[in-house]
DNA sequence: TCATCATATAAATGTATATTTATATATTGT
DNA sequence: ACAATATATAAATATACATTTATATGATGA
């Protein structure tokens, strides 16, 4: 049995589903560059606001939006909201995302 | 060094976002429904039209859109028109995708 | 050239979403 | 209770996009 037919029983219309949620939240890059930012280990919301240089309703916004595709975890510790990467596999996927765009714009270029 | 350093450094601002606008492309069901019909072997229009159950004009739409993202190879053959996946490592990314929504679902029905 | 088939485009509509500005809520320390 | 800080929400705006209906373009065969 090879991969394709794999993916054609595993990836039934409920799956293709969640797979095109998630990949909406991952289609913006202030969003990517949150998630990079949290990935190794949990961030306040004022210290993603300082380093990304974003304001700070947008990272409000941004981490509503990851939190409803749960690729965060929420954590309260006094006055502070700390945000982290729910799975890691996420960065895997953007890895190849990058690589693979990548390779398509190189290849769009050789005529 | 570790993963994320790695990650860091690789995935700069722009391939953010070309990795940000790949994602944008995979976030519709029915754009993941037709890569999938075509990730193994170039198909015509009207056989994804026909398979898929959609309308000529939407699968027209998201063909132009997938290929805006060069996501899909596009050759003509006579009046027909074939699109076929680029790059088969989309198939990984989406079973990726869908694994790690089937978890973090499962995982928020635990309380 | 005409009719037919395959595909693309245009127009219209409704909905979603990124961003900014302004304001509200919640927690802590005094 | 009050002031200060951290975060969220609301309102407004602009833009993007999925879908439908209608029409146009392009290729083929008679």
């Amino acid at each position: 049995m090879d991969k394709t037919l794999t993916l054609q029983s595993s990836l039934d219309n409920d799956r293709l589903q969640s797979a095109a949620f998630l990949a909406k939240s991952l289609s913006d890059a202030n969003r990517l560059r949150i998630l990079l930012f949290i990935s190794d280990g949990k961030k306040s919301v004022s210290t993603i606001v300082e380093e990304l240089d974003l304001s700070q309703p947008l990272v409000s916004h941004h981490l509503k939006e990851l939190k409803r595709s749960l690729l965060v975890k929420v954590e309260r510790e006094g006055p502070f909201i700390y945000y982290e990467l729910s799975d890691s596999r996420i960065l895997t996927v953007l890895q190849t995302l990058s690589d693979v765009a990548t390779n398509l714009l190189s290849a769009r270029k050789t005529f």
